[in-house]
RNA sequence: GCCGGAGUGGCGGAAUUGGCAGACGCAUCGGACUUAAAAUCCGGCGAUCCGUAAGGGUCAUACCGGUUCGACCCCGGUCUCCGGCACCA
């Protein structure tokens, strides 16, 4: 054995020998329950970064303990290949997004085997795959078939920059998600996917995903917002259809004073046409017209409005209200169109302040607020007051029957609203999945021929970085005759959002190479779900909800065995330096590939687990990584030190009696214990690490004394197996050095012994009213009674409490005695 | 504004069920080894007070209060920071 740790010999021999023995590879004909475990796959932007190693590390880890435990564990990469950085490259330097792509996995590809991680690349995926996206075509004719698919004209968001839509769930404070560029309206006939007919099951679900962080889980609750409420119609004086509202407070019906419509809602022009409002509801619009959606959707924005000289009836009293059209009303939620209530809304008040429009109370807090002289709405809970037949009952209780009351005299009736809105999967650029539709004249949209998929990207395509689609610009692919009918059609030319190739992607690993369907069902029924999915918590909401999405729309339709895709989640926090972000403009980027270049790829993965637990942010540390790289020197020197004692002794060690031995004993099976309870349990690798290197302390210290060389041997070999996980290229190498074969990998996860960590004597502490006077060994596993007898006997206890009152003792067997006395 | 989460030494962080606050590591200081340096090994290291010393006292987990024999942990309130949503009726 060498005298210094070679990394750089040392990790380049076993990735070698792993890939040589495809030591990664699963079935699921391999004995072990099997176990899935997943990390994001990453886009393939040709460097792996801090985020990556953090994500796929934490895995890795798991992946190989899991092993190590008898797991059948699938562990599978891949590459979510299409999007726009691709395609900017194709324009910017004339190089085929395909070209660009593939150059990128394949680089990034070696940067992840460089890192040790177990994966089996035999299933390796690529979104931009034809083998691959033809089944993403399949699954979209499956969603049209079933009416789920949808063509319609809107108004969308458009990125001026991108130069493409975006879904709503892209957009971000009315910036463009990706680029930043303000987010601007266009009227466009866009494809849609139905996810509102999941929004109940989506969110329903949720409840049972008990090992998902409550965070996820809040915020897709919050975006899939569910009000629960009734709708109402309000007749309009002197007009012939009724106006259809939708309120979650029903209770306060009694109190609208005034109603207000979207300034886009289909009513408002043949209400004002030809009457004298029409000119300045014409100013009012064009004014709206000119304002960017950031600005428009600004809470701080003013309400403003207008009277359209119009009244609407309240179906509950007859009561006559005069109709507005303002700017916080809008048209893509509910009716479009609101009743008022200023006395219990806050938008409401704030606008009827504003204009001078009544309020009248129908809840009363019934804390003698004044009433008559609101000065804020009153949104909390009450009696109903002013409110005719309902008055004196609790405001909760009144809205139910006025709702009933509502549906039984054709005047509305309850409902449920979602601010989920249908997801715009067209997209106006290349390099994504071809929406497999075809318009014929005759037939309207028809889905290409499910044998005919894929439909393949054309390559006779320019990159002008303007305008429509780059498919318009492909003579081969517009053109084609429509499946249904046979005569001349045109091929949708629009591409699908990215998204929906990351929905599916965990269902294609487990049966990569099918050629014949999208998936084997025995295979899929074998892996599915997702055991463990980890990645960062920016794909919180939308990718999630998508997948989630996607996986029950294939368990709908027989495909997927799962009602929900993934059963456990983590998010793992951000990689910091100095606080923030590591990003290129700051010019705080730590790269992984120098500092493997430095210390090696152990040293990196072993800092970046024991800096922090895997879900909270991760301050980077310079002097942390070269921390980790002494420690790893430590345990190489430790283990060649220790060759001479233990070569030639005996696999299995007798009973322990010297102290010395017990000690290193105790270390050892505490250490087995809680490097197993800390990965097994909550992924709590730095407290795993910090136990591997308590062992190893003990270890130095024990070297001195008089060893034991079959214990020692027991020792090492123990080490070396906890922190393979961790380390896997110096622990394969320690592996094979003390005289083992094979891979540490295949080896079993060693077990501790509960009988040595039962000590004879332990430690307890003696409290005289909660505070520590006196500590004291005393036999291990006494019960209460007999360690406060015990604790007693001790003269330095009894000098203690001498002269004082005792008035209670409590005893923790094992843990502690504390003596209630009185006076001092 | 609403909804989450978090505040512990100089720093990253431990404390698994309410039971020794600060494990482990970083930084730093001291010692050993060395001609010397690096590396390595050993040791000190929350604050403060008393004591020449051995040793002992007091305070301390953002702040104020409560429950309890005992609180970083549970409860009520306040502040700060981070994240998400944001005119969704």
């Amino acid at each position: 054995m060498r005298e210094t740790y070679d990394f750089k010999a040392i990790e380049k021999k076993w990735r070698e020998r792993w890939a040589e023995a495809e030591a990664f590879r699963v079935s699921e004909d391999a004995d072990g329950e099997k176990y899935y475990l997943l990390e994001m796959f990453p886009y393939p932007s040709g460097k792996i970064h801090m985020g990556h190693v953090r994500n796929y590390a934490i895995g890795d880890v798991a992946a190989r303990f899991l092993k190590m435990r008898g797991r059948n564990v699938l562990h599978p990469m891949g590459w979510d290949a299409f999007g726009l950085p691709a395609e900017n490259a194709a324009i910017k330097n004339g190089i085929h997004p395909n070209r660009w792509t593939s150059e990128h996995i394949t680089a990034m590809r070696e940067q992840l085997e460089l890192m040790g991680f177990a994966y089996d690349w035999g299933r390796e995926v690529a979104t931009c795959d034809p083998a691959y996206y033809r089944w993403t075509q399949w699954i979209f004719v499956q969603f049209f078939k079933r009416g789920l698919a949808y063509k319609k004209k809107n108004p969308v968001n458009w990125c001026p920059s991108c130069e493409t839509v975006l879904a709503n769930e892209q957009v971000a404070d009315g910036l463009c998600e990706r680029c930043g560029t303000p987010v601007g309206k266009r009227e466009l006939e866009q494809w849609y996917l139905k996810i509102t007919d999941y929004a109940e099951r989506l969110l329903a679900d949720l409840e049972g995903l008990t090992d998902w962080p409550s965070k996820v889980k809040t915020m897709q609750k919050n975006w899939i917002g569910k009000s629960v409420g009734a709708e109402a119609d309000f007749p309009i004086v002197g007009f012939d259809r009724d106006l259809r509202i939708f309120t979650t407070r029903p209770d306060t019906l009694y109190g609208v004073t005034y109603m207000v419509l979207a300034p886009e809602h289909p009513y408002v022009r043949p209400l004002v046409a030809g009457g004298v409002y029409e000119a300045s509801v014409d100013a009012f619009l064009e004014k709206l017209q000119y304002l960017s959606d950031i600005d428009r959707s600004a809470t701080t924005l003013e309400k403003e409005g207008l009277f359209i000289g119009r009244y609407a009836v309240n179906p509950m009293n007859g009561k006559e209200v005069p109709i507005y059209i303002a700017n916080y009303v809008l048209m893509d939620y509910g009716t479009g169109a609101i009743m008022a209530v200023p006395a219990h809304d806050t938008r409401d008040f704030d606008f009827a302040t504003k204009y001078g429009l009544e309020i009248i109370p129908v809840v009363d807090p019934g804390d003698g607020t004044d009433l008559e002289h609101m000065t804020e709405s009153f949104v909390a809970e009450g009696t109903m007051i002013n409110s005719g037949p309902f008055d004196g009952l609790g405001n909760r209780e009144a809205g139910e029957r006025i709702a009933a009351h509502l549906e039984q005299n054709g005047l509305g009736q309850k409902s449920v609203n979602y601010r989920l809105r249908d997801w715009l999967i067209s997209r106006q650029r290349y390099w994504g999945t071809p929406i497999p539709m075809v318009f014929c004249p005759v037939c309207g949209w028809v889905p290409e021929k499910e044998e005919n998929l894929p439909v393949l990207l054309p390559t006779d395509v320019e990159f002008t970085g303007k305008g429509e689609s780059p498919l318009t610009t492909s003579k081969s692919f517009r053109e084609t005759v429509c499946p249904a009918c046979g005569g001349p059609a045109e091929r949708e030319i629009d591409t699908m959002d990215t998204f929906l190739d990351s929905s599916w992607y965990y269902l294609r690993y487990t049966d990569a190479r099918n050629t014949d369907e999208i998936f084997a069902k025995g295979r899929a029924d074998y892996w599915m779900g997702v055991d463990q999915y980890i990645g960062g918590v920016e794909h919180a909401i939308l990718h999630l909800l998508y997948a989630r999405f996607f996986n029950k729309f294939l368990y709908d339709i027989g495909h997927s065995p799962v009602r929900e895709p993934f059963t456990r989640l983590l998010t793992q926090g951000m990689v910091l330096k100095d606080g923030t972000k590591m990003s290129k403009t700051l010019g705080n980027v730590v790269s992984p590939e120098d500092l493997v270049e430095r210390f090696g790829a152990d040293t990196v993965r072993l800092f970046i687990l024991f800096a922090s637990p895997p879900e909270k942010e991760l301050e980077w540390s310079d002097t942390g990584v070269e921390g980790s790289y002494r420690f790893l020197n430590r345990v190489y020197r430790l283990v060649a030190g220790l060759r001479e004692v233990t070569r030639d002794a005996p696999d299995r060690y007798e009973a322990v009696t010297e102290d010395a031995d017990k000690e290193l004993s105790f270390a050892m099976h505490a250490a087995i214990k809680k490097v197993g309870d800390d990965i097994g349990g909550r992924f709590n690798f730095n407290t795993a690490i910090s136990a591997i290197m308590e062992f190893v302390n003990a270890l130095y210290r024990y070297k001195g004394a008089a060893a034991n060389p079959a214990l020692l041997k027991a020792a090492e070999r123990n080490l070396i197996l906890l922190l393979s996980p961790f380390t896997p290229h110096l622990c394969e190498e320690l592996w094979a050095e003390t005289g083992h074969t094979g891979f540490v990998y295949d080896e079993q996860w060693p077990t501790y012994d509960a009988d040595v960590l039962a000590r004879d004597t332990v430690e307890i502490v003696v409290q005289i009213n909660g505070k520590v006077k006196e500590k004291l060994r005393v036999s291990g596993g006494l019960g209460t009674d007999d360690l406060i007898a015990a604790v007693n006997r001790e003269k330095r206890v009894r000098t203690l409490i001498a002269g004082k009152e005792v008035i209670r003792v409590i005893g923790v067997p094992n843990k502690l005695v504390n003596i209630v006395v009185k006076g001092n």
